[in-house]
DNA sequence: GTCTATATTCAGATAGAC
DNA sequence: GTCTATCTGAATATAGAC
């Protein structure tokens, strides 16, 4: 039980990389086994050496996934100075998010991506999983709220699934070198806290024109 | 080529609407033309007198969605008065947007779920599509921007992406009886508007208590 | 227009050789 | 551990009867 790793080890791995990678390309249903284990360097036979299914196989895969941005975003809090600003939180919050999202995690994003396609059997082996981030985070904006850092009227539940939505789907749209994931995060803290709005100066009713 | 329905209309509706429920539900690969042509009160064979293949099927399901919603958010600024502000123009927008995709739309809805799903070549089809009601959004986002209704600093891509992300993700939570569509969408305007964080106090640096 | 029957294709899974 | 070969089931699509 050391950090030895054992033939089957890496072949393991090699087979939930692949299949990360393909899943969050391909989606649930249309990624075949053929497809795995072919970007694995084997045969489909062979997976069933290190997989009992399918399913059993993309279950990890949501699994690894999941917990990535668990501890990500866990992580980013505790890295905090304990008197930081409960701004500051969230928006360490939101980068931890965003980053293991599309740096480097097909995992994570495999798991966001197909979640809603996967057979309700596995879909309800994760629901803990998935209550416990979403309890994560309810923790940090309530904690806010309660400071009075965040408005006291809003509904915090919408405003979380708001957030979710926002920065989930940038793995519809994200494309590397485009924009920096830090302007991302930046935008999103500024429309969060802030929003993009001015004060419109009152008008007669005639269609103005600007220059 | 009056509103006459021949009876192939009618069957050719049903079909349609039995996908676009199945196709939102599963998603593209796991709807099978079975399960279609059993929602639709007939036999897989049957569907093929309607259409030529399960791509044809979903293409036109696809087809029909993205229209509904293009057409729900044009229509809701053509509603308003000429005089109306850039704020309020957005609002009808956004409250449009979530109305087609929550309330009734099974095609609608459909489309932002399994778009990422479809064949390469079912993909390419919609491009134009999807720009045109991109184009529409950015549109309406710029002209307020440079009426000076939105700040001059912000880049309107990424805003319209976040926020179009917070939208699109209702799908994967909103249940019909717990939130009013008519919340959802005043939080995502108050947010994208005027944010919800509260300038915080300066603190010295200690935990402090609140009551 | 819709049915029944079926051809075809292909994916998930198993068995035994190496 | 991985391979090859194969079973089994299921889904798209076609053909011809009604």
């Amino acid at each position: 039980m050391t950090s030895e790793q054992s033939k089957s080890d890496i072949s393991r791995a090699r087979i939930l990389d692949a299949a990360a990678k393909t899943f969050r390309q391909k989606g649930y249903a249309a990624t075949t086994l053929i497809e795995i284990a072919k970007a694995a360097g084997m045969q489909a036979g062979s997976l069933y050496y290190h997989f009992g299914s399918k399913d059993e196989l993309i279950e990890e895969v949501l699994d690894i996934g999941m917990r990535r941005v668990h501890e990500a975003v866990e992580e980013s809090q505790e890295r905090l100075p304990a008197d930081s600003s409960y701004r500051d939180r969230i928006r360490v919050a939101v980068e931890a998010h965003l980053t293991t999202l599309l740096k480097h995690d097909d995992y994570t994003s495999a798991n966001i991506r197909i979640f809603g396609q996967v057979p309700e059997e596995v879909r309800q082996h994760h629901i803990r999983q998935r209550d416990a981030y979403a309890e994560l985070w309810r923790r940090i904006l309530t904690k806010a709220q309660k400071s009075g850092a965040l408005r006291s009227d809003v509904d915090l539940g919408l405003v979380r699934m708001l957030l979710m939505g926002a920065l989930n789907w940038s793995v519809e749209w994200y494309q590397p070198g485009r924009t920096s994931i830090q302007t991302i995060a930046d935008h999103m803290c500024l429309m969060l806290f802030s929003g993009i709005g001015i004060e419109e100066p009152i008008r007669s009713g005639e269609n103005e024109t600007v220059a």
